[in-house]
This record gives C-alpha cells, sequence and structure tokens, in this order.
DNA sequence: CTCCATGCTTGTAAAATGCAAGTGATTGCT
DNA sequence: AGCAATCACTTGCATTTTACAAGCATGGAG
C-alpha cells in the first residue's frame, strides 16, 4: 500500500485504481441503497455481474478497506458484507455520478427518482444518507 | 444511444459505461487542469497511457459529446481537442474522487495541493472553475 | 529537399472479463 | 437420519481489452 504501487500519486487516478472499473462501484451502490448485504443478492444485480467478476471485487473491496467480510452469526455458510467509513465516503462521488447521468444520459425515470429527491433536498441530504449508512454498517446511533 | 444499448438504464451504470476505467477520467482531468488539448499532450500523462489507448478514448469522448474535436487552424497537422457542457458538467465527480482519495489514499502532496485549495474555497469554487471552462472550451464570457 | 513533429495504426503478447459448470460445507425439510 | 436446496465461492475456457513497441502518411520548418 506504499505510493509506489501505484501509476501515479494524483489523487484521480489513486481513486481510478481503486474504483475505476466497471463493476465495482455498482457492488458499492447495491449495498448503499439497496441494502444488499449478501453474495448472492449482489450477483442478482439488474446488470448482470459474473460470479467470479464478484467474488474478485468483494475480496479487493475488503482487502482495500472499503468493505469488511463477518459470518453471519446463527447461519454459518452466510457472510455478510459491511461498509467501513471509507466506503461509506464514497457516497457523494456516487451522488455525483448519479446527478451527471441524469443530465446527460437516458436514465430510467424510475431509477432515477431516489436521486433526484436527494438532490432537491440539498447537500444535507448526503449527510443524512451517510450518517444512516454509519447506524447501519458501523454501528453509530449517533 | 437508446436505453437498450446499455446494461441498464441506472444512473450509475450509465455513468460507469461511459468514464468507469483507468483512463477516460484521466484524460478529462489532463485537459480540465493541466490544459492539454493535442494528442501529444495527453500521451505524456504521468501515467504513461498508451497510444492506441489514449487514440480509443479520444475517439469515444468526442462520439459520446463529452470531447470535440477541432483542427488547429494554420495548422493542419495538430488537431485541438475542447470539453463540451456534458465535459465540463464531469468535474464535480472529478472533485469529489479527488476528495476521497486525499482523505484515504496516500496522495503525492504537491499533486493534492489544488484539490485542498478549492476544498477550503467551499462549492463555489468548483461552480467557478466550471464557469473557467466554459470561458476557455465554449468561448462563453459569461 | 531534408528532417522533424503531428495524430494516429498495426502487430502481438499479456491480462482482464464473460460464461457455464462445478465444489464442498451447511441448512431446512421430512 | 436422509436428502435436496442453499451458501459463497472456484475452475476452465473462449472472448475481449489492454500493454508495449514499432511504424506510417502528412504537413511544416529550415
Amino acid at each position: 500500500m506504499t505510493p509506489t504501487d501505484f501509476r501515479s500519486g494524483c489523487p484521480i487516478n489513486l481513486g481510478l485504481e481503486v474504483f475505476g472499473d466497471k463493476w465495482t462501484l455498482l457492488v458499492i451502490r447495491d449495498i448503499m441503497f439497496a441494502g444488499k448485504r449478501h453474495y448472492r443478492e449482489f450477483l442478482a444485480s439488474d446488470e448482470g455481474i459474473s460470479s467470479n467478476i464478484l467474488a474478485d471485487r468483494l475480496a479487493m473491496l475488503v482487502e482495500r478497506g472499503i468493505l469488511t467480510r463477518a459470518e453471519d452469526p446463527g447461519h454459518k455458510l452466510k457472510a455478510i458484507y459491511s461498509l467501513t467509513q471509507k466506503g461509506i465516503d464514497l457516497l457523494p462521488i456516487i451522488a455525483q455520478i448519479s446527478r451527471w447521468s441524469r443530465t446527460h444520459m437516458p436514465v430510467d425515470p424510475a431509477l432515477a427518482a431516489t436521486g433526484e429527491a436527494r438532490d432537491r433536498a440539498g447537500p444535507a441530504a448526503v449527510e443524512a444518507q451517510m450518517a444512516a449508512l454509519r447506524a447501519i454498517h458501523l454501528g453509530n446511533d449517533a
């Protein structure tokens, strides 16, 4: 995890080296907005991620400290994925991507609704959503 | 460019289908912050993009309406790339990626400076930077 | 007229992705 | 107890994308 592992120390580049692909942020989207916590749930995404790619991305996200993986108490086969603070901090990026696409791409109106509501509610809505994720994933009640 | 060309109509997905790779946003970064306008300039990025990948991405960005390509008047071999409004609207995404990396990744302090300044200046700084880009790339003096 | 810079192509090897099937452990059902 | 379904992944292989190095046609400068 030293700087020399990366192509450059540019902030934009470092972000892209972590989530600069077609799938990583979709996994984050699903855990953030669809409440998915299990492998099978992620696998059933609208976009049809392959099982090997999903396994690879989940392992990478855990290794990079964006997700954690825990066993489901009382169900040894089930793994539960949770967001870390580092993962929750991706929300503003995702919110901006949503905004750009809703302005410039042919989005499905039904899928655009939550983003539109967030934009209408102003910047505090992102903070509120992050606080809610902290409560769920980090157990913070603050 | 109909919705059926894409894996799904989800705003996050649609954004990733356009710039969800390791290179596209670096090209945008270079035209936005380093003032690069020519192929050879993009080719000389810190991260070392390959010439064929660069050609592919530039063509894609033009086709998608994020960049335009024009001949340099008085120098027929030179092509000048400019941002469209759609391209300028990517700035808030890039600003958020920068912010996340500066919080969570081992960024080069020298390269973090402009992002830190932007954050210190508050949300209006992003608007101001977008206005400056409009002046340069769209010829808007407003 | 020569030499260099221009924006790309081309060829080929390596890596990532996509797809279908399979795996071993566990759980719920009867 | 038995047995099928469910769980989180692996594995093998075809296809696509990327990386690296070299080359190319044209325009401009001296």
